[in-house]
DNA sequence: CACGTGACATTCT
DNA sequence: CAGAATGCCACGT
């Protein structure tokens, strides 16, 4: 199977749209659910580009890095912080790391990963 | 066209 | 468990 980039970008969406509200997943397990396993760091790609004004909205704030952290998206910026809230928004536990601006979120409790295969993605299969 | 850079993952020390 | 080392691939410079 081949994706274009605007069909890779489509199909993360899509899955991102299915995380129910009060669970989080990673970049890597949205990369595996697209059968692209090695395209982690794209996803976050996608994540990054897209405008806030999508329609339905994209819950962005419910991907994390494999181990739980939130991605800091450097100094000065405040995307980690207003991810941060988000989720503790939808009742998610989020733990603070050594450095204040490091968030952690408990995947053994929040985790949210379904079986590649089991739920579609508006790209066709 | 060579190189460095990322909202990353996995494996090895 | 924390860090370093690799692998990865699209993009901008």
């Amino acid at each position: 199977m081949t994706l274009d980039v605007a069909e890779f970008h489509e199909a993360v969406y899509s899955i991102v749209r299915q995380i129910p509200q009060g669970k989080v997943t990673t970049y890597g397990h949205v990369a595996k659910l697209i059968d692209m396993p090695s395209y982690s760091r794209h996803v976050g790609q996608a994540l990054k580009y897209l405008s806030p004004e999508a329609d339905p909205p994209v819950p962005w704030q419910r991907v994390v890095s494999s181990v739980g952290k939130i991605s800091s998206r450097g100094p000065g910026t405040d995307g980690a912080q207003r991810q941060r809230e988000a989720l503790e928004a939808e009742n998610v536990q989020v733990h603070v790391g050594r450095a204040f601006n490091e968030f952690l979120v408990d995947l053994r409790a929040y985790g949210w990963f379904p079986a590649p295969g089991t739920i579609t993605f508006g790209a066709p299969q």
